[in-house]
RNA sequence: GCGGGGGUCGCCUAGCCUGGUAGGGCGUGGGAUUGCUAAUCCCAUGUCCGCAAGGACCCGUGGGUUCAAAUCCCACUCCCCGCGCCA
């Protein structure tokens, strides 16, 4: 959600906003229903204030023991003239709030402008590619090879994008939740769990309610969604509070299984464990003054960034464009990892500032002292560590001649092995 | 799942039976005063509309009754206690 008098004192702005991410949005039929909008709320506080008065003069006159009939019949008129006012005015504000709802965020100034991913612009390159002696396997072939995922079955099962993980590559799954862990507890982040499946007033305010379809599980006969990401249950949970300005940032460590319709992507990736319904995910997640975010968001790609160093993992860091980027987003970076068998740098991980976007939908300020007035926070998400994906680079980077893996230095010890 | 008790403007609490402008304490900030500390007193401290003056709204949520609802009625929701079920 944006601030309204944005919208109001600066329309050419949202246009221009809505042009660079190529999004059709009825903006002034948007305009027209706020401008509407307040003048019935004068209206209707008009009419509510002439029936407070004679309210009073009611209860003065029945306290003196004195006729109040006509009077009070007045106020029945009233009552009945403001009651039809407040349907019309219930309506005019729905009207407003559906809209301001599916509004997208502001775009930050250095997004470069383009309708898609192909105006992206590299940030910068780390790490060499591997290279190798011999022909290299896709992680397909390889967790097949050395029995370490079962798609046949969980089609069975579960349908298409569903997989069983096996053997070694649990451990390896859970190795880098572990190691993330670790990593952004260091950092003083807060290692949070999250509920699995929250209620659609949290979901709205994570994400736009029209993107539901195309992304997100709902619970049947139950008022639950399955979370795409720990983001969508952190951002909520501290829905209509206002928190001291003291305790900002709040950097949070979330951890979570993910669930994602990938509805749309036919035909994508069709085969092994890049894209799938299903997998777990570390999440960096912070509440930060306005001033701050930015700073914020820089140090979160840092973090994503010394974590796949960490792995010796070589990536790029992509700005996406202004065509490309989520609607929630200000300003994304992707953390685009090199898979071998794929020859090519894959996303693996997304760094998002979403401003006060998200704050303003759940309602969440922060104030220094009690007589300050409260103002909107800042929230930022990023993937420290998405397990699939990261398990397809490591896989198909670190293969060996003799058609296994060797395990990145830094999480051996969490496996208790240095190969699969 | 059943029975009982509860949810009041940051926190605590009064008001509910008997409908008529939501009161107090704490915390926080500002000010006054006292030679310092302490104490005391005053003001501010939810949302919306408005340039402002001012006004409207706010008692878990949504309905209903009524001229008028924190208060009465109904439904839902969350928390606490007991019982049941259970990894």
């Amino acid at each position: 959600m944006l601030d309204p008098k944005l919208i109001r004192d600066n329309p050419e702005k949202i246009r221009e906003m809505l042009r660079l991410r190529n999004i059709d949005f009825p903006l002034d039929e948007f305009i027209k229903s706020d401008k509407e909008r307040r003048e019935l709320i004068i209206k209707t506080d008009e009419l509510r204030k002439t029936k407070n008065q004679i309210s009073i003069e009611i209860a003065k006159k029945k306290k003196s023991n004195e006729d109040a009939s006509s009077i009070i019949k007045q106020m029945q008129t009233i009552s009945q003239e403001l009651q039809k006012l407040e349907e019309i005015q219930l309506k005019t504000e729905d009207n407003y709030k559906k809209l301001s709802l599916t509004l997208p965020n502001l775009i930050h100034e250095s997004v470069p402008a383009g309708k898609d991913e192909t105006a992206n612009k590299e940030i910068r390159k780390s790490g060499n590619t591997p290279t190798f002696d011999f022909k290299i396997l896709d992680h397909i072939d390889l967790t097949q090879n050395l029995g370490l995922v079962d798609l046949e079955r969980a089609a069975k099962v579960s349908g298409a994008r569903f997989y069983y993980l096996k053997n070694q590559l649990v451990r390896l799954n859970q190795a880098l939740l572990q190691f993330a862990l670790d990593f952004l507890t260091e950092k003083n982040y807060t290692p949070i769990q999250t509920p699995y499946m929250i209620n659609r007033n949290a979901m709205e305010g994570a994400i736009i309610a029209r993107d539901f379809e195309d992304v997100i599980y709902k619970v049947e006969g139950e008022d639950l969604y399955l979370i795409g990401t720990s983001e969508h249950a952190i951002a909520s949970m501290y829905e209509d509070e206002i928190i001291e300005g003291k305790s900002l940032p709040l950097r949070y460590a979330g951890v979570s299984p993910c669930f994602r319709k990938e509805a749309g992507a036919h035909g994508r990736d069709q085969k092994g464990i890049f894209r799938v319904h299903q997998f777990e995910k570390v999440e960096q997640f912070v509440f930060s003054t306005p001033e701050e975010s930015w700073n914020e968001h820089e140090k979160m790609l840092h973090n994503v960034e010394e974590f796949y160093q960490k792995l010796g993992i070589p990536y790029r860091i992509m700005l996406l464009s202004s065509g490309d980027m989520g609607k929630v987003s200000a300003k994304t970076y992707d953390l685009e990892a090199w898979m071998a068998g794929q020859n090519s740098y894959r996303e693996v991980a997304s760094c998002s500032n979403c401003l006060d976007f998200q704050a303003r939908r759940l309602k969440i300020r922060f104030r220094n002292r009690t007589d300050e007035q409260p103002q909107y926070l800042h929230t930022l998400n990023s993937t420290l560590v998405a397990t699939t994906r990261t398990m397809v680079a490591i896989l198909e980077n670190f293969q060996t001649k003799d058609g296994h893996v060797s395990i990145p230095k830094a999480i051996q010890k969490y496996i208790g092995s240095s190969t699969i």
